[in-house]
DNA sequence: TCGTTGATGTGATCACTGCTCACATCAATC
DNA sequence: GATTGATGTGAGCAGTGATCACATCAACGA
């Protein structure tokens, strides 16, 4: 086992994001070192800058797959919640598989966002996919809103959108960042808080105009 | 000059901590250096260790200058909406002001909740500061709902408290990771912002309930 | 007045990091 | 079967957090 066969690695890419991935849900998003990487890839120290110009690449190489799986999940959700229910089960099936991507993979959400800071091209590609995602999920609940119902609406589209991805990127960050307290971490926990939040802008947004504070 | 009467610096703790937070703005929160933070001071790499058990203790020691600066600014919102505004106009000042303080003063935010990461510790002292201050201004916002009006809320005090926070911290997050598009990071359009997502969360609290998918 | 002491700052040093470079290895191509 | 280009190696650079024996000095007690 000494240099023959295994002089080349055959696919030290992937092995090194695979390796990033486990050393980032151990200890931390930029608390990995690319040594630690590359010797658990089984190879020399300096063998990862064959493919990734520095840390920050391999670190958005990992993004992109954190990326795809999210993307897988949000799909999911959707199409599952579209077989039978309603829009606004959609709408809030989406924003559940959202916040519960952050919950199951901390790691992943982790890297996409942190990778982003300080670069804007990264930021807005993740803002306009952030943006994409949740125009399709405010539709949905428009949708449930019936149209031409003659009833005047407190706010717009736009502003629901806004409000509905910022309450689930807010929620994300809040359990990543240790905000949610222990008996509220878990599955059925995690899936309450997002629908209950999902439930009070739907209700914001399909409620007819009111005045906040009603002349007596 | 050489090493009399400037060889005892005098004030080096609180010197340390004004260069990191100088650091930290220009480079982000972990990306300063200890000796940086020494040379800053005019002091050799190893001084900061007779102050700072260790770098994630100068964080702190920064950190705590946020969260004064934090408490400060959203104490002084509150009082002053107190002196003429409704309830619900205080509401709204403490959320702005949150939101504000992360827009004008991004480092200490990131530094804020950087350094709680993986401190249950600090995590919880942190996390019991969010609830102080959404708990009082949730009570606001009660207070801007007619008691005994008979009418059936949809949710709960808890419930508003949690989106409220939920909502301000999203946004806060959101403009420091880059999210928000350059048109709306202006002073003016960042109170826009805060203002509409207060209004949506009041609006859904107010609102008497109604079923979300109303049957024919 | 002066010696002692304890807090504070120094400089050398350690293990580790990201990254580079000259060189080694090897599969594919002509 | 020689050449070449992609991939991996090992030594080495500058910078990092942290530690330690030692230097400095203000305050205090004799």
């Amino acid at each position: 086992m000494a240099s023959k066969s295994n002089y080349h690695h055959g696919d030290l890419r992937n092995a090194l994001i695979e390796a990033a991935l486990r050393l980032i849900e151990e200890r931390g998003a930029h608390d990995f070192s690319m040594r630690e990487a590359a010797k658990e890839a089984g190879v020399a120290a300096s063998a990862p800058y064959r493919h990734f110009a520095d840390k920050t690449a391999l670190m958005v190489a990992v993004a992109e797959v954190a990326l795809g799986e999210l993307r897988a999940r949000m799909q999911g959700a959707m199409e599952d919640a579209s077989v039978e229910g309603s829009p606004l089960e959609q709408y809030r099936a989406a924003g559940i598989a959202y916040v519960m991507f952050a919950y199951e993979r901390p790691a992943h959400f982790r890297v996409l966002h942190d990778t982003t800071y300080g670069d804007p091209e990264r930021s807005e590609v993740l803002a306009r996919y952030h943006h994409e995602n949740t125009e399709d999920i405010a539709r949905r609940l428009q949708e449930a809103s019936p149209s031409g119902d003659g009833i005047e609406r407190e706010f717009s589209r736009e502003a629901v959108e806004f409000a509905t991805s910022t309450l689930m990127y807010g929620l994300a960050r809040r359990i990543i960042d240790g905000h949610i307290p222990e008996t509220s971490l878990t599955r059925e926990g995690i899936e309450a808080l997002a629908t209950q939040l999902t439930e009070i802008i739907a209700v914001g947004f399909l409620s007819p105009r009111i005045r906040a504070n009603p002349p007596e």
